[in-house]
DNA sequence: GCTTGTCTTGCAAACCTTTTGCATGTGTAT
DNA sequence: ATACACATGCAAAAGGTTTGCAAGACAAGC
């Protein structure tokens, strides 16, 4: 997963562009989202930033800042879990817009499905009487190395 | 949503030949679960049998039994909170194997896609090598209400 | 550079739903 | 009718999400 990171000022750019004060937890988890492959939980950012010493709820109210930005979606890939991923605005290949989410309910294991099409085939129109727009899709089963 | 309601005495015996006691409780669960078109929460079974005065961890727990025999399904429709749903075996054309769900995100409305298909469009590849059956499906948007 | 006002951080605790322990009670087979 | 395993109730633990509040830090303006 190929990811040219932004540099340091560019994301304070970025986070003051957005209304939001560059500081030092903030950037750090900005920092920290743009290596990761798939959507991390609020308890996976404390633990990859604990040698900082930042307060798990001063990261988790970072996360809800930077997904109010739009910076950040949030997911909830059915495990009572929310689950923070890059989304757009930093310039990212993996990050440019939604895509389909795909969690393994044998191993647990979380995939992007980044290039990946969805076509609902609408039945009895039944469908369109209800659904408007699709903004977030979340698939599950079993991956390839649990068959 | 026309639901052929299975009788009180059907409802016990198909308990009994899961190898479930046919209790009070866990029939007024299977009972309620038949008239309702869209997966229910925990607390909703709660508020909805209070006149019965069960305890909420009785039905918390009957609902997980019904789910390991297979009557109903839980899915996580992305609010941090199990819903549950009739599955199957109760001869019910809503409840007939598994369905894609759809949540507004806008109002919370949640719609089961009984007729729907979807396919997914695996662009490079990529899809394959990691998917291999799909048994869930929750799909997030905005409803024609709400647009 | 220093002051000020506002946004953030830390720490602690509240909340909610999900889960579990354990003694008591009940469905079922014998 | 009896006995045993399964269920229920009640209470409380867990785990993650959220919020309150006082102290501290960023950024703008003097």
């Amino acid at each position: 997963m190929a990811r040219t990171k932004v540099s340091l000022d560019s994301l304070r750019g970025l986070l003051r562009a957005a209304g939001l004060r560059s500081t030092a937890p903030r950037v750090a988890v900005l920092q920290h989202l743009q290596g990761c492959s798939v959507p991390l939980s609020h308890g996976e950012f404390v633990a990859a930033l604990a040698s900082h010493g930042y307060d798990a709820a001063t990261i988790y109210r970072n996360l809800i800042d930077l997904e109010g930005a739009g910076f950040v979606g949030r997911v909830n890939l059915g495990d009572n879990v929310w689950r923070f991923e890059l989304r757009g605005t930093t310039g990212d290949s993996h990050a440019k817009g939604e895509h389909p989410h795909f969690v393994c309910l044998q191993c647990g294991e979380i995939t992007c499905l980044a290039d990946v099409r969805v076509k609902l085939s609408p039945a009895p129109g039944s469908v369109k009487s209800v659904v408007s727009t699709i903004s977030d899709i979340v698939l599950k089963g079993q991956c390839t190395r649990c068959a």
